[in-house]
DNA sequence: GCAAGGACTGAACAACTATTCAGGGTGAAT
DNA sequence: ATTCACCCTGAATAGTTGTTCAGTCCTTGC
């Protein structure tokens, strides 16, 4: 054989393919997921429609991955919040502020990962990114019952129900959208914190006081842009 | 003009349409929006494609319609239910169990109306009759708030977080599939409207009674099969 | 019965897109 | 320079589904 895979063209491949991800990521952040196309999204990687086929077995794959790689991430940034709180409430706070903030600040994209229209094949795979997301959801709403700081529940349920909450209010159909506004945009964030939080059974006056707390991290302010 | 409508044939062309849209609700609380589609649906209506289109100028239309006449029974299903209930608090309480339990006793066409992918042209309609829904469910909970049971909050947000929280935790694709006994379907009724009552700030003992006061209810006992 | 106007049919059409593949191009070893 | 694998291209293919329309069937009023 006189052909064999140098160590500069395996970087040239995999270069490839984080470039059509990233194509099919910006596409989707600007269009939604029915934007993603395999032909715009050949066009956006400088690469023609049927190379994008030597790099996934089918649209279904690339959509997979690309559900996959931004749920990571939130996973991550939630995971990394809560971590840094000093409590298991100070932890629900952060989990439920990240998502907040993570979803607004992509609204689209997250939309798309979401809710939008799919076909079978990748329903599957969102399906498990958003599981893992409320089971971690659900770990921090167990954590703070068992310290005593909610009543007992089922925390699936009740992780179940916060994600829906939060994706509704935040960039669901019904979300408002005036949320361009910085100030409205943390108003959005802290209401629907607020209620997330009661509603898993903190009382009033301390949930005002855990998302204030959030408000005035760092990480929040940045994102949130107040 | 030899030929006139006479009123029998204005009623045959009636129940065609009711017909045709008929199919199309069963189609949908079959197989989800996805399977709306115009082959199926004339077939289950007796009828062939291109008579369809006698009665509806398009495929949206069709669905339009079909979101409209499902949201506006259950609209009207809730404010049944709220308008027999003795206060406010309990208007709230009983609008929130009558969109749990319509939700769940046909989950799948829920799915579709309220979630599954459709067109842009069809997403005005949706969107309308979810406002709808929401308008009225933040009329109740500003009514428990002006009675001073609950505290001043941005009302409208809190109705979208209030049904997407519904929504996700029982007919999302995050919802447990383990609901068809009877006894697991009143408890994730019971959860979810406790969360929801909590979420807008009534106390959780106070909460709790609500709950129950709707589960006694003969309404809901008969919907749940309790 | 019969003429006229409308309703119904369903096969053909059209538009959209994922997917394929034959042919041209590229990088690596000799 | 040449040859061998492999990679890339993009026009053609194929499958799906909404929509149309020329022909047929019905209903009505005479």
């Amino acid at each position: 054989m006189v052909y064999r895979r140098t160590h500069q063209v395996v970087k040239r491949l995999a270069a490839r393919r984080s470039a059509i991800l990233a194509a099919a990521r910006e596409t989707a952040a600007e269009g939604g997921m029915a934007a993603v196309q395999i032909a715009p999204v050949a066009v956006r990687a400088n690469v023609a429609a049927g190379t994008v086929y030597r790099y996934f077995p089918s649209k279904a794959e690339l959509i997979s991955e690309l559900i996959a790689e931004v749920s990571r991430d939130e996973l991550a940034a939630i995971r990394r919040a809560a971590d840094a709180a000093p409590g298991p409430s100070s932890a629900l706070a952060a989990a439920v502020t990240t998502v907040a903030v993570h979803t607004l600040s992509q609204r689209r994209l997250a939309w798309g990962i979401l809710a939008e229209p799919v076909d079978v094949d990748v329903s599957a795979s969102r399906l498990a990114s958003r599981r893992e997301i409320a089971g971690e959801m659900a770990a921090r709403i167990d954590a703070a019952v068992r310290a005593g700081h909610l009543p007992a529940q089922d925390t699936a349920l009740a992780a179940t129900a916060l994600l829906g909450a939060l994706h509704e209010a935040l960039v669901g159909p019904l979300a408002p959208d005036n949320l361009d506004d910085p100030a409205k945009l943390r108003d959005a964030v802290q209401t629907v914190t607020l209620l997330a939080l009661r509603a898993v059974g903190v009382m009033d006056a301390r949930a005002r006081g855990l998302v204030v707390q959030q408000t005035l991290l760092p990480t929040t302010k940045a994102l949130v842009g107040a």
